[in-house]
DNA sequence: CAGTGAGCGAGCTTCCGCTTGACTT
């Protein structure tokens, strides 16, 4: 360990600097006292967000919302965010008692970058330098002190350059969003394509025809055995058996050299096949070698989560950060596992010899296989390991009593994964066994051959601690060539051709990865935001698009669709790299994204100019082919033209125009690829069935209709009289709450919504009656002309007229105190 | 085939990628 002393007179220290808390933890023991180790808790440092944390300087600019100065160099106006200050406070103090800082931040893009503005905003007086480890463990820690560099600047200005293109993307096509489709709606380089692969995997799925098919499965008893097996081929020409024997646009038989069976014509089969004289034509046998899956990375944890334990990606992801930051044990807290969001899929040599000795003493030398791997996927910066236990050693079993659920669960699976990646391959022998007859009274169908499969593990290797899930293979009996065979049963069975599946947060993350998009700290965020938005439902573990996902991404790929794909990120990754590398500057590459290459046509600014005004409408039509975009405007609209309209977020179906058009508002619930021409038929059919008698009101002796209106469906108390006259009063009226189903609207609910206005009493010096009722802006209460909001501590349901008077008799709201509203509502 | 009253205007939403807070009796 090099001697800080010498460094300074006194008793200063050094300060180290890393980014996460547990980190420090495991650094400090390492280390001896004259180190200090602190934590940044990851960027302390980052573009406001919101207006509330612009600097006053650079509010009223152009570019205030960006904060970025697009017009000279494209020079970002950092804040310390409010979450970070307390972090900043406590390392300057650590700062005053040290004599040297060494930032060791993670080996990656973000890591030197955080390293650099904690140099920005600490502005140490002391000497500072640059250290990076690969691993957690002392002798990686010594050699990384051993070797301490400068910061990496290019590295630093490949990150800027990221950070910035991110918020110039997002900032700019967002408000194109919230003009067209509704506020709040958001476009990001990542979550934009994410939400693309949902959209366009729904459409798939939309546009697939399935394909009825028929097979047979049959029982043989050959000697005193049974025998499971199905029917293969028939005439020597095999059955179509799956879902790519069939065209998924069309429904009809693909694979031409195969035969399209229909129950009928298997069950005509049945008694030739139960007389037939069946034996044993051919036994084949294959060996096989199963290898064990690599380590964990963030990536395949999440995958693995999902589908063994049924973990979505944040739940996961929250039980891995509580086995890292781990548990008390009696004098200190130690880590369970490494840390958990990584792209790599190294183990440390340390972790490599513990896994061995495990494996060679629990079950023998010939269980152990050494193993390296290699990362694949695309724009892995591997600053940390894989994600496996801190110390094979600790088995689940030793750990049953501290750790509950989620955390057991998942920590069993990293300990499993890890173990079997260093075990030796499973060894299995798969056995093939085909049945033949000849068919006497079908000379078309001549032979029939039946096929049963097989498997048995020769070596268990891996195995041993994860046991491979799925398709159970049935033993098969021990049978000869030539052995003759009763068919006891013969059963056609149904199947239909499956569209390819939606997407899971398992599959979504997968697939992310491997187009290098997002990354390990991200994953879990990125469905949160989609789901946040409403672009996606989850029904069990399927993310499900919604219209307004549908509308989002429709938007985007007519207007930008050269930034809606994956090859986007990866070329912004190469030049990210080129800049890394000192070959080029960010803002050449800033300025083509943004003003276009030579100032001419394709920059981003120019392109939202135009687009954001000139899109004026926007709608997708429904017709037998599905959704699609709208191109054509309103002028194009037929009486019996289907569109699905997003205003506000919300979605609503629209047939026809003028007098005659209708609207019938979409149940959120509803699927995009649910909502086929027939469906919406009835959706617009249940609204033009209105007006609808729901039943008799018992408190006001009237029939109660629901009707609908411009603004949708609403119940009203009272005969249907068309436009009240002038001076007449209005009838009760009430909206169907948004997403109500109209078949499912009773008497009983329109009864609760018609409860408003409610009559409080009179007033005692006017006579006029006080009432209550929920309004736009929240329930209020009025009498005569006079109107008052309610206050937060008041109660619609329960306010009394004593409380009302008091309500009107204060003054009305102010502008000023108007304005005071307004910063209340904001919290 | 409808409605539920102001303001007299301004300001707001939004990106990706690092990290996890926690001022009580």
């Amino acid at each position: 360990m090099p001697d800080a002393s010498n460094a300074g007179s006194s008793d200063k220290k050094t300060l180290v600097i890393v980014e996460s808390g547990a980190k420090a933890d495991t650094i400090s023991r390492f280390l001896d006292d004259e180190y200090v180790v602190s934590a940044c808790f990851g960027h302390v440092r980052d573009l406001p967000r919101r207006a509330a944390e612009r600097p006053a300087t650079i509010k009223g600019q152009p570019w205030a919302d960006l904060a970025v100065d697009v017009d000279h160099g494209f020079q970002p106006y950092y804040i310390v965010p409010s979450e970070s200050k307390k972090h900043v406070t406590r390392l300057r103090k650590e700062l005053k008692q040290a004599d040297r800082v060494l930032l060791a931040t993670d080996e990656d893009r973000e890591g030197e970058s955080i390293g650099w503005h904690l140099v920005e905003v600490l502005k140490p007086k002391v000497p500072y330098e640059r250290i990076v480890f690969h691993e957690i463990t002392p002798t990686a820690i010594d050699r990384a002190l051993e070797s301490p560099r400068e910061i990496d600047k290019h590295l630093v200005e490949a990150q800027e350059s990221r950070r910035i293109l991110d918020r110039l993307y997002g900032y700019s096509l967002s408000p194109v969003l919230w003009r067209k489709l509704g506020q709040g709606t958001s476009a990001g380089r990542v979550q934009s394509v994410a939400l693309r692969f949902l959209v366009d995997r729904e459409r798939e799925r939309m546009a697939f025809v399935s394909a009825e098919y028929w097979g047979a499965s049959v029982n043989f008893e050959i000697d005193d055995s049974r025998l499971s097996a199905r029917l293969l081929s028939l005439g020597g020409v095999e059955l179509a058996s799956q879902t790519s024997d069939f065209d998924p646009s069309t429904g009809q038989l693909a694979a031409d050299h195969k035969r399209w069976e229909t129950e009928e014509t298997l069950e005509g089969l049945r008694p030739a096949m139960t007389n037939a004289a069946w034996s044993v034509a051919r036994i084949a046998k294959t060996q096989a070698r199963m290898r064990p899956a690599p380590p964990f990375t963030t990536s395949t944890m999440q995958q693995a989560a999902s589908n063994r334990l049924g973990m979505g990606s944040a739940r996961a992801m929250a039980a891995a950060q509580r086995l890292y930051q781990g548990i008390d044990l009696g004098t200190e807290r130690v880590g369970l596992i490494t840390y958990m969001r990584t792209d790599s899929v190294t183990l440390s040599d340390q972790a490599l010899g513990q896994a061995a000795d495990y494996v060679k003493s629990t079950y023998g030398d010939q269980y152990h296989q050494f193993r390296t791997y290699k990362t694949r996927s695309r724009n892995a910066q591997e600053a940390h390991e894989a994600i496996r236990p801190t110390d094979i050693n600790r088995t689940p079993a030793s750990l049953r009593d501290v750790l509950d659920g989620d955390d057991f669960a998942l920590y069993d699976l990293i300990w499993r994964r890890t173990l079997a990646c260093q075990m030796a391959d499973a060894q299995v022998e798969r056995t093939r066994i085909e049945l033949q007859a000849n068919l006497p009274e079908h000379p078309e169908d001549d032979p029939a051959v039946m096929i049963a499969n097989g498997q048995v593990v020769l070596f268990s290797g891996w195995y041993e601690v994860l046991p491979p899930r799925g398709e159970r293979q049935q033993l098969l009996p021990d049978v000869s060539e030539g052995d003759s065979a009763r068919l006891l049963e013969f059963e056609p069975r149904r199947s239909e051709s499956q569209p390819p599946p939606r997407y899971t947060e398992a599959s979504l993350v997968k697939k992310l990865e491997e187009d290098g998009l997002g990354r390990p700290s991200t994953y879990a965020a990125i469905i949160k935001t989609l789901t946040d938005r409403n672009y996606v439902t989850r029904s069990g573990r399927t993310l499900i698009p919604t219209f307004l996902g549908f509308g989002v991404t429709d938007l985007l790929t007519e207007h930008f669709a050269d930034l809606v794909n994956a090859e986007f990120t990866a070329d912004m990754e190469n030049s990210l790299d080129r800049i890394a590398r000192g070959e080029t500057r960010g803002e050449e590459h800033l300025h083509a994204f943004y003003f276009g290459a030579d100032g001419e046509e394709g920059g981003l600014k120019r392109r939202v100019a135009e687009k954001i005004d000139t899109i004026s409408f926007w709608a997708l039509n429904l017709d037998k082919d599905g959704l699609s975009l709208d191109r054509h405007g309103d002028d194009h609209v037929g009486p019996e033209d289907i569109q699905v309209r997003i205003r506000g977020g919300s979605s609503f179906l629209r047939r026809g125009v003028g007098e005659d058009m209708r609207t019938a508002p979409l149940p959120p619930d509803l699927a995009p690829a649910d909502l086929t021409l027939a469906q919406a038929d009835e959706l617009l059919e249940t609204t033009l069935q209105l007006p609808r008698k729901l039943g008799r009101h018992p408190d006001y002796d009237d029939d109660v209709w629901l009707l609908n209106g411009r603004f949708g469906p609403f119940v009203q108390l009272g005969e249907v009289v068309g436009r009240p006259k002038r001076g007449q009063p209005k009838p009760r009226r009430a909206s169907v709450p948004k997403g109500m189903p109209l078949p499912d609207v009773n008497l009983e609910h329109a009864i609760d919504w018609l409860r408003w206005p409610k009559a409080l009493g009179a007033h005692p010096e006017t006579g006029e009656e006080v009432m209550a009722r929920p309004g736009r802006w929240g329930p209020y209460v009025q009498c005569g002309a006079e109107r008052r909001n309610l206050k937060d501590d008041d109660d619609l349901e329960t306010i009394e007229l004593d409380r009302a008077l008091a309500l009107l008799a204060e003054p009305r709201a102010t502008r000023r105190s108007s304005g005071n509203r307004r910063t209340n509502r904001r919290r």
